[in-house]
Order: C-alpha cells, then structure tokens, then sequence
RNA sequence: GGGCGCAUAGCUCAGUUGGUGAGAGCGCUACGUUGACAUCGUAGAGGUCAGAGGUUCGAAUCCUCUUGCGCCCACCA
C-alpha cells in the first residue's frame, strides 16, 4: 500500500523543507545480516519520524559494486565450473559480473524491503550506473588536471590472493605470534686488518620476514651507533646469493631494537623503500604476483613466499647463520576482503594527493559544521584526517571502473617504459599519457594512434566517496534537456543531506572521504550530522560473521518475531553508539511490546462496537482525574520521544514511548476506562491509541499502520489517509486542574498500598472491604469510586468517622480493610523496613538543610527542592510511625 | 608507541549539562485466569555504581592514579 500509494516518494517541489539521508549503499553481493538491520532500522526511525513531522523526507538508497568482494564471488562460481577468469578473459568476464548483478544485485533491497525501509525506491542507484560512472570520471580528470593524482611507483599494500593493490585502509593490521630472526650476514674487512676481532666476521640482523632478504641491497645502522662505526670500512656479504651489500647510516634506525644492524629491501618493505630513495639503492623485486619468489630470488625462485621461507631458514641454519629466533608479537596487514597476509610490495600505482583535499574537511568538523553523534568520534576523524597518507586508488582487478587514462605506446616506447620498472619521472613521464572520458583519437604529444587505455579499475571507494551528490545525477551536461535540469534543481534542494548513518569501521573509508568531495566537488559538506552506531556482536561480545557461524539472521527473526520485533528490539538495545550484543531472546523485548499494542487495540475496537459507541469526533472532554492525567502522561510522552530522537537516542526514545503505552495507558488508564467505558472516555482511549501508534509509526511502522487502518475501517469518517504520511502528534494544551493531578498521583499511590497490604495480609486474591475515613476528601474517592474498587481489588467501600484500626494512612485520608484478624507479623515487619529506610532519607535531607554551605552554595531551586522532599517525606515518615506503632 | 571506550542487581544493559530514596528488560520468588493480552497481571527479593585518592555544600556522574577487559591508529626491522 505505502508503495503504491507513493508514499515514500520525495520531491523537490513540495514547499516543505527536505530531510535527506543517503543510504550506505550495501554491497550487491550483500545479504541482509545485523549490521543492515541495525543501521537502516535507525535510518528509518529518522526518516519516518520527520515525514510526520512535516519534512519533505527524502531517503536515496542504493547498492554500491564492491569491487574486489563481487569479482571474488563470481570468480568462485566460476570455479566450480572449474574455470578461472582468465580462461573467460577479460570481456566475457566482466559481461558475467553483469549477469550476476542483474540476476542477484537486488536481493539486499528486497531484504530491506522486508525489514520496512522507506527509502525511495524509485530513485535506486548503483555505483556503476551510466550517470554515476560519469561522475566518477569526472572526478578522476578533475582531480588529476588540478595534480591531485599522480601515478608512481611506491610500496602498496599487495594481496596475492587478490592479486591487486590495496589502500592502507584496505589492510587491517592484526597481531599474531610469531618468530623474530637473527640471521647473521658474514663480514668482509677493507683494506686494514687487525682491528677485525673475530666476533666481527658477522653482523646480525633481526627481522620477521627473512625471506625478503634475498632483496637486499644495503644494511643500514644508525650513524650514532658507536659499536658499528667500523663495519663503514667493511664489506657485508648478502648469504645464499653472496652479494656484496653496502653498509648506510640513516637515523631510522634505532640502535636499541634488535641488533641495531637493518637490512634494507627497498622492493618489500616501506620504510626500507624510504631509505633506498635517500641513499640511491636499487630495488630488487623478488616476488611475482602471487607471492610465488621470482628469478630473482636464486636457489627459492618458484616457491611461495612461505615455503620459501621455512627453506631459506633451514639453509641459513645449515650454514650456522642463523644465530637465534625469539618468539615475537607479528603486525601484518592483511586483506580486508580475504583475510590473506599482506605483501608490501613495489609497484606502478596511481595515487590521490590528500593533504590538500583534507585540509578544508579538517576544519568543517573543527568548526562544527559537521558534528559527529556521539561527538568521541570527532577526535578520532581529526586524528586521522591530520595524518592523513596519499590513497592507492588503482585495482588490478576487472570490476570496476575503469582508469579513464590512455598512454600513447610509441610515447612510452620511447621512454622505455615497458619494462615497468619505471622510476617516478615527475612530470616527463607524462609525456604520452592521457586522461580523458573518451578515448582519444591519437596522442597529443605525438599524433600515434597506438592508445590503449590503462587495465586498472579504480578503488571502489572512488565511486562511493561521491553517493550524496552522485545519487542525484551529478554532474549536469548543459546541453541535456528537462529531465536533467530536474536532477539539478533536487540536488539544489535535497544537498547538502542532513544525517548520516553508519558503522565506525568505515569512518575512514567513507564518511571522511565524502566529506572531503563534498567540499571538493559541491563546495559544500555533504551532511551536518554523523550518527556512528556500534558493531553488531553475538553476546559474548564477539563480532558476528558468517565465517564465525555465530550470526542471527535477521530475516529469520522476522520470520519468527516480525519486523517490528526485530526493529523495535534493536531501537531499544541501540544506546548511544554502544556495540550491540545479540542472542536469540533479546528479541522477546519486542516481539513481547508488539504483542500487547495489537491486544491492546483489538479489545479497545471491539469495545466500541460492543458498547455501540458512535465516534463523530475526538475533542477531549475530561471527566475526572484520571482523563485529565492520561493527557498529561501523554504530552510528556510526546516531548520525550521527540527530543529523544532528535538528539538520536533511539533507546531513550523507545523506552518512552513503551513505558507510557505499557505501563501508564494499558497497566492503568485502560483498566480505569473498563469500568465506565462512555463516549466521552471512548474519545480520549482513541485519541491516546491513536497518537500513541503515531509515536510508535517510526519504530513499529507494520503494526501501527495495520491498527491504524482498523481503526479507519471502524472510525472512517474520523481519520484520513494512511498513518505513515500523518502528521506527528500535537501535545494539547488545556486548562489542567493541578488539584486532580494531586489527586490522581495519591490515589494511584493508595491503590498500590492496598495491593501490597493485601499481599502482606495474605489476602491478594480476595475481594475485601474497605473502610475509609477521607473527611473533606471524600469527593475525590466518590467521583473515582467505580474504578478506585475494580483495581484494588475492592468488594466494597464504606465512608466512616472512626475506623477500628488504621492499615493506611495517606496525606488526606485513613483506610482499613474491614476483613477479619489475621497474621499481621508481614505487615508489620515491611513498615518496619519502610520506617527504616525513609528514615534514613529524612535525616540525610535535614543534615542537608541544615548546612549552612549547602544553602549559601547550592542554587535557590535545588534547596527549595530539597525542603518540599523533606516536608513530603517527614509526613510520610510520622504516618508511617503511627501505623507501626499501632501494630507493635 | 599513541589514542579511545567499557567496568552499575544473577544475566544484558540504561542513567543526556553533578542535586534520585540508583532504574529497565530478562531471570528468580509469592500470589493470580478480575469481561484484550500467561507473548499476561499484581507484588517481592536482589546493588560499599571495579578499587584508591581528589574537586564540591553535594559524585554512579567531574579530575588523578590503579586493576581488568575491548577497540582504533602507527614505516615495532
């Protein structure tokens, strides 16, 4: 019906002020887990929430082509038909990625459908549609005519499973156990002798990763290392391939780890990359792609850089090289999609200059103009921003979008770049390479046509960084008629969007890196708040994966529970970017409120039809206190889940609204309309329904629409449309009569001491008498008899001067249950308690009134407070010692 | 190495700028089927708010330190 009926549609010209959230877009690959749930459950709330409110919401959602993690899930089909992609080769190949996505690429919106997501459907993008390539182009020559991209040869992150650069956010690095080498690289004296001891025919050098040794090209010690200033005279012999390695003093080393002697292997590791750039080593790669050691590596070459390993350690032990291995805390990267070990790597990869795209996105956080929710998170983006690295945005993988760069190959011929150990030339080397959308007729520098375009594709976060303006057709061609001068005019309107959703971990991957094209490219930020949500984990607080096997899928709980349980569930867990921890029965908190709504409105409606009560309109005519303060309860209602959710505590907002429904609206108020269910009460359980499932629409939003659509069936002419396009319920305003709000809150007080009396008494089942001595507070007990005896369980009630004893005494009236002498040690022994404890409290407040300090110091209202407590709870206190007196 | 977070009832967690007799859900105990709901109702037990100092008239809340967990970042050979 919402979809039908259009309802979470959003337009530029509606005359109402937008609201726009952009959906994270979740991977095509994706099926729905808890994470989703979680993160589009709390987009929703927000959404729905300023529908009603007026807004003109507009949520864009969306899948993004995840790059890496989709082309490894159709390479693995592909495998079990025993096919590897090159045997498909690259055209085919990629035709298949299509076919996938067009086969299984909508799988996760249906599943967000199921979960209530309101997201505009309609306007559903992808990463790589024809627009959104676009602009990704775009962007790339952009940024690259403005020489914020360059292309050079650095160490990457490489993942040989992949076979692909990373970006360092891209390798997650985790500690392991695992062993630090002393391997000892013999020692050749220069020139004099004499001064050589024995003990320095070797030095010895300590490293993690021995097999990267045989690339050695210098050992390096720090130049204030006393103990090494002889080795400058001498000659260091690389074991097993017996090259003669240079020995360089550069201040990063640091004399105190290890040995204080470094081997250097530019090709395979950064900081040595750094040191050969100073010191004019050469690299030498010894890997292929696949982590397999190459020619390079002599003896090794063809093994894996593992077994390679355990061989080259067994022959430097052999050779009495080996001088030691202590057990060692490793860091390695590893690949965030495959989990393989990273191998650093060097190679020819194109690059984003960030410091100049992250100084204006430093600041908008700085100046607040985006704020981050909870504002802890703000120090960790400022923290990062500040030291922010250059990107690795090439991937030599297929999917994806293609580098929008052609190189002139009788250009690079000349410039012998073929070779592909090309060093980083400046701008020279961009002789014969061109960016540019299309393909270009022939080389501007000179006139070859040999062009071929680069085979990289670009990091999937290239495109993602640009989905709040992307989404909405960015960028315009002029010379395109209405349809896109629309897009123009919505993006005007809708951008910057106002809040963003998402997990922590993509901090760095997302949310900073669209606020830097926001600013980049709009000249603008592309949100004003950042809600960052905890992680999803299974209740011994570890992440839920599906290689863990300790994921609760979310669709099953809506198989079991319904969405409503499973959102309302999460709303209620979700306190202020706490992680969240799952089982099976913290669903029983929704599935268990759900519940109670429908009951509670299934007995209300059939009420009225059973009482044949009319409705014709549902102004308010208060007939007692008890009206008069189910109204109050629900203004306060109200302004809590208001002010809850515009603030984003989505667990503060839920908790309102289910106390008030719950505990204030059927525990009491549906008990007292019960016993005298008149029109006039008729109008204000309606009202209070009704403004309550619109309260609960942004949690709940399946069952209050389908209640509400039961209550037009009955009440047509009462109600229009549909709930999730009402508007969000007014708090009244009226002349409340504070003398019923006192007397409500004493009788509501007086029904829970019978009950309690009764329970002590032992008689919590039986009907009984009550005697009352109430003077000029009768009234109050008349006008509320009826549901005074239904809730405290009373047969009767009798107004008497004199009681023969006193079980209760309240502000402005006695009571005695008339029934016969029984056992009253339980009785006397929990006013006892009560005695005790309040007396403790009225002695701590009277200390405190009688601090002269408390009352110079503490400001007027609290000491005010404070005496009304005590004058409250010193009269409470002396009723409740006359009672135990009595009894003692 | 730097940074952040968490420690509150048996369990899972709330507690917004310091002013509460420290709360909820689940579990537990007792009673209950009173004309929506046992996926329920009524009542109850259960807490030196991790520990030690400090600031304050007043601290679960702010500061310092300690202990125990968890997370993030870093060119820790």
């Amino acid at each position: 019906m919402w979809e039908a009926r259009g309802d979470f549609r959003a337009s530029a010209d509606s005359g109402k002020p937008p609201y726009t959230i952009v959906i994270p877009p979740p991977n095509v690959t994706g099926i729905l887990h808890m994470g989703h749930a979680l993160n589009n459950t709390l987009q929703d709330v927000l959404i729905r929430y300023h529908r009603m409110k007026g807004r003109e919401a507009l949520w864009m959602p969306g899948t993004d082509h995840a790059g890496i993690a989709t082309q490894n899930v159709v390479e693995k089909q592909l495998a079990k038909e025993g096919k590897r992609k090159e045997d498909l080769g690259r055209e085919k190949f990629t035709e298949r990625l299509w076919q996938w996505r067009q086969q299984y690429g909508s799988t996760i919106i249906n599943q967000l459908k199921k979960l209530g997501a309101s997201c505009d459907w309609e306007r559903t993008r992808f990463t790589m549609d024809e627009s959104y390539s676009e602009a990704v182009n775009e962007v790339f020559l952009r940024l690259y005519r403005k020489g914020l991209i360059y292309r050079g040869n650095y160490i990457i992150n490489w993942c040989p499973r992949c076979r692909t650069a990373l970006s360092d956010e891209e390798a997650a690095h985790k500690e392991l156990d695992g062993w630090l080498y002393h391997i000892k690289y013999p020692v050749r004296a220069k020139g004099q002798d004499g001064r050589n001891k024995e003990q320095e025919k070797y030095i010895t050098v300590a490293t993690t990763r021995p097999e990267t040794m045989l690339g050695d090209t210098a050992v390096a010690v720090n130049p204030g290392d006393a103990r090494y200033r002889w080795l400058k005279d001498a000659e260091v012999i690389l074991p097993v391939l017996n090259r003669k390695l240079p020995v360089i003093e550069d201040d990063a080393v640091d004399p105190d780890f290890g040995t204080g002697v470094v081997k250097v292997t530019p090709a395979h590791d950064p900081a040595d990359f750094l040191m050969g750039k100073t010191h004019g080593l050469d690299s030498i790669n010894i890997m292929h792609e696949d982590a397999v050691l190459n020619e390079n590596a002599g003896p090794f070459a063809g093994k894996d850089r593992f077994t390679a390993r355990k061989e080259l350690l067994a022959r430097l032990k052999e050779e009495g090289l080996l001088a030691k291995k202590e057990s060692y805390q490793v860091s390695a990267g590893r690949c965030y999609r495959c989990d393989t070990i990273i191998e650093p790597r060097l190679s020819l990869q194109w690059f984003v200059r960030m410091k100049p795209l992250s100084e204006p996105a430093v600041e908008v956080v700085t100046r607040e103009k985006v704020r981050f929710y909870p504002d802890r998170w703000k120090k960790v983006y400022l923290n990062w921003m500040e030291n922010i690295q250059d990107w690795c945005i090439s991937r030599q993988i297929w999917w994806g979008h293609r580098i929008p760069v052609w190189y002139c190959q009788e250009c690079i011929n000349t410039q012998s770049e073929a070779t592909g150990k090309r060093q980083d030339k400046g701008d020279e080397s961009q002789r014969g390479v061109i960016a540019a959308k299309e393909k270009p007729e022939k080389c501007p520098d000179c006139g070859g046509t040999k062009l071929i375009q680069d085979p990289d594709v670009l990091d999937t976060w290239f495109s993602s960084w640009l989905w709040p303006f992307a989404t909405f057709g960015w960028p315009f061609s002029r010379e395109q008629e209405s349809p896109i001068h629309d897009q123009q005019k919505e993006l005007q309107f809708f951008y910057p969007t106002n809040t963003l959703v998402t997990g922590s971990e993509i901090l760095f991957f997302w949310v900073a890196r669209m606020i830097m094209a926001g600013l980049e490219f709009q000249q603008n930020i592309p949100f004003s708040d950042v809600v960052i949500h905890g992680t999803v984990r299974d209740e011994k607080g570890i992440k839920m994966s599906k290689s863990l096997g300790n994921v609760i899928d979310p669709l099953e709980i809506i198989e079991k529970f319904g969405a409503d349980a499973l959102r309302f569930s999460l709303m209620m867990l979700a306190a202020s970017g706490s992680d969240v921890f799952l089982s099976d029965e913290k669903f029983l908190v929704g599935r268990n409120f759900c519940n109670k709504i429908w009951n509670a409105a299934r007995f209300l409606l059939g009420k009225i039809e059973e009482e044949g009560i009319e409705l014709c309109d549902l102004s308010c005519h208060c007939d007692g206190a008890a009206d008069e303060w189910i109204l109050r309860e629900m203004n306060g209602a109200i302004e809590a889940v208001e002010t809850n959710i515009e603030s984003y505590r989505y667990n503060e907002a839920a908790k309102s609204i289910y106390e008030f429904f719950w505990h204030q609206y059927c525990d009491w108020y549906v008990e007292i309309a019960k016993v005298h269910f008149s029109p006039a009460r008729a109008k204000i359980v309606i009202l209070v329904l009704l403004n309550s499932l619109k309260l609960l629409h942004p949690f709940i939003p399946f069952l209050t629409e389908k209640i509400y659509q039961l209550i037009r069936e009955q009440l047509g002419s009462l109600i229009r449309r549909r709930i999730i396009r009402e508007p969000w319920p007014q708090k009244l305003s009226g002349e409340w009569d504070r003398g019923r709000k006192r007397d409500m809150e004493q009788l509501l007080d007086t029904i829970r001491e019978i009950r309690n009396i009764k329970s002590d008494l032992g008689m919590g089942n039986k009907k009984v008498s009550l005697e009352v001595t109430a003077g000029e507070a009768r009234d109050v007990w008349e006008e509320n008899l009826d549901w005074i005896k239904k809730l405290a369980f009373i047969e009767h009630i009798e107004f008497r001067d004199g009681l023969k004893r006193t079980l209760y005494k309240g502000p402005r009236w006695i009571l005695n249950i008339a029934e016969g002498d029984t056992d009253f040690s339980t009785y006397l022994a929990t006013l006892k308690k009560k005695v005790a404890n309040l007396e403790k409290v009225v002695q701590k407040s009277a200390k405190m009134l009688r601090n002269e300090r408390f009352l110079h110091n503490a400001p007027p209202e609290a000491v005010e407070k404070e005496r009304l407590k005590h004058g409250q709870l010193s009269g409470q206190l002396t009723r409740l010692k006359e009672l135990k007196n009595a009894f003692e």
